[in-house]
RNA sequence: GGUGCGGUGGCGGAGAGGCUACGCACCGGCCUGCAAAGCCGUGUACACCGGUUCGAAUCCGGUCCGCACCUCCA
């Protein structure tokens, strides 16, 4: 079966194809660590994490990169505010991004390389840019001369006069070109800094994710991605240092061969920012939402489109999870051992949609319309589709089978179940409605089947 | 101004020349002490204007509208 993916590169959708079928190798611009992580963070993390995911359904083995940038003038400036140490800082929400993360059920990536930890890295890249002309010193900066390179502009589609003739940025005194970018900048005494060749200073932005993937991966490795913000400069800015550090002017496809952008989450139709103040975090949505409906809701998108994050999105991811759930736990299952997961036709149908660029709407619909009229189908097929709906949710990252939440005591709710049945026997519906209500309270939900009653917790 | 993405039924959201997904919501029915779930059934679409075609939501041209990037951004 063939996996197709978008390339933003040649804006085309492709088969993937990878270098070296025994290893694929992919890398992700990852998180600047300064604040908690919010729902647009966690959409890059979640579909980059299920394209890691589908890789493995066909690649034995898949090296998944993704740093964290540790060290940047936002960082400073939050850990002047609060005035501690920018590495107390950074480690604090690294871990909180790692945890936050690991509750939407993201696989922490194979390697989380941190940019002060590949200082060295990134001052011998820049060091190889210089001797390949590629870059220059001025007033204490390492400038990346963007005329140095010719395929300049190739990945977001705009000549460098384009790119100039909306720029609202004077060019600073340290630059020969507008569009030149920070590779070394000097630190004053009280900032983070590192001895180099330049003085003490600190890292420009792009290099370090061309340093790291560079020393992770090795290049060309076979795709990168990011949010589609990062496009222009930050991607188009690593194409050009990571290519000129092999060859000047080497090909963008000598640095990573497929590029793959996730779209926005929007609030209101509009992009997230902190000055218009309609940032949606992770961690307050997870307070009132479980990891897989925020997953889900993050996934009921194609990956490319925009998400218009509402709470509709939130409450109706909870109600098709909840309805997956149920509808796959009245399937008796018997043995998944007994069937062949690959040539499970409801399963390979579900696969199918995803190596079809991560078409997850679609992957989805085929899970509810499996479930469809499940109880009506014949034995064998109802436990194809149990074992099918399994492997899906599992490879999804939806499947949790800690529904049952240990913060309730179980016999307790047996316990009034038992006296809600018994009063319904006796004709009592005053009060096993009243009983009813109660567990509703501790959201929990119950259903009376002909196996009997059966109880749910809602989150 | 430049570059890109998009406008699908009440809502969310795939599809991409003929088979008109899927989910939520709505409506009718079965079932039920009542619920819920389930089952059976019904309805409402492809921004607009032209063109190509036997046939267009899907291709081509134009128009309008929305969003993003060109400044830190996932």
């Amino acid at each position: 079966m063939r996996i197709l993916i978008f390339d933003s590169l040649s804006r085309k959708k492709q088969e993937f194809i990878p270098i070296d079928a025994n290893k694929v190798r992919i890398y992700a611009c990852g998180p600047t660590v300064y604040d908690y992580a919010h729902i647009g963070n966690a959409r890059m993390a979640v579909v980059t994490d299920l394209l890691v995911r589908v890789l493995k359904k066909k690649y034995k083995k898949v090296l998944f990169v993704s740093n964290i940038t540790d060290i940047d003038d936002k960082i400073i400036n939050e850990s002047e505010k609060l005035k501690i140490p920018f590495k107390e800082l950074t480690d604090k929400f690294s871990k909180i991004y790692n945890k936050e993360m690991s509750s939407l059920n993201v696989n922490t990536p194979d390697i989380q390389p941190k940019a002060t930890e590949h200082i060295d890295e990134m001052i011998l890249m820049i060091e190889k840019l210089i001797k390949n002309k590629c870059a220059y010193v001025m007033n204490n900066h390492v400038m990346f001369n963007v005329k140095s390179y010719k395929h300049y502009g190739t990945l977001s589609r705009r000549t460098l006069e384009e790119q100039l003739e909306g720029s609202r940025i004077e060019i600073a005194d340290y630059k020969k070109n507008a569009g030149d970018f920070i590779l070394w900048k000097p630190s004053k005494d009280q900032q983070p800094g590192w001895n180099s060749p330049w003085g003490r200073g600190r890292p420009g932005w792009h290099i370090e994710c061309s340093a790291m993937s560079k020393k992770c991966l090795d290049t060309p490795f076979d795709i990168h991605c990011g949010g589609v913000d990062l496009t222009f400069p930050h991607h188009e800015n690593e194409i050009a240092q990571s290519c000129s550090a092999i060859e000047p002017n080497s090909e963008p496809e000598h640095f990573s061969k497929y590029w793959f952008h996730n779209g926005f989450v929007t609030l209101n139709g509009e992009k997230m920012s902190k000055s218009v103040g309609n940032i949606q975090l992770v961690n307050d949505l997870l307070n009132k939402y479980s990891g897989e409906t925020i997953r889900l809701s993050l996934l009921s998108a194609h990956y490319r489109q925009p998400l218009n994050w509402t709470k509709d999105i939130l409450e109706q991811s909870k109600k098709t999870l909840l309805r997956i759930h149920k509808n796959y736990e009245k399937i008796k299952v018997n043995d998944f051992e007994a069937f062949d997961i690959k040539k499970n036709e409801f399963y390979i149908e579900f696969l199918e949609s995803l190596f079809d660029d991560l078409n997850t709407p679609r992957a989805l619909s085929i899970i509810g319309k499996n479930l469809n009229h499940v109880t009506t189908k014949n034995q064998e097929d109802k436990q194809k589709i149990a074992h099918a709906t399994f492997e899906a949710l599992n490879l999804l990252g939806l499947y949790s089978n800690n529904k049952r939440n240990i913060h309730f005591d179980d016999s307790l709710i047996e316990k009034l179940i038992n006296e809600r049945n018994v009063a319904r026997k006796l004709k009592n519906f005053a009060r096993a409605d009243e009983i009813r209500q109660n567990l509703k309270k501790k959201n929990i939900e119950i259903e009376d089947t002909k196996e009997g009653t059966v109880w749910t917790k809602l989150k």
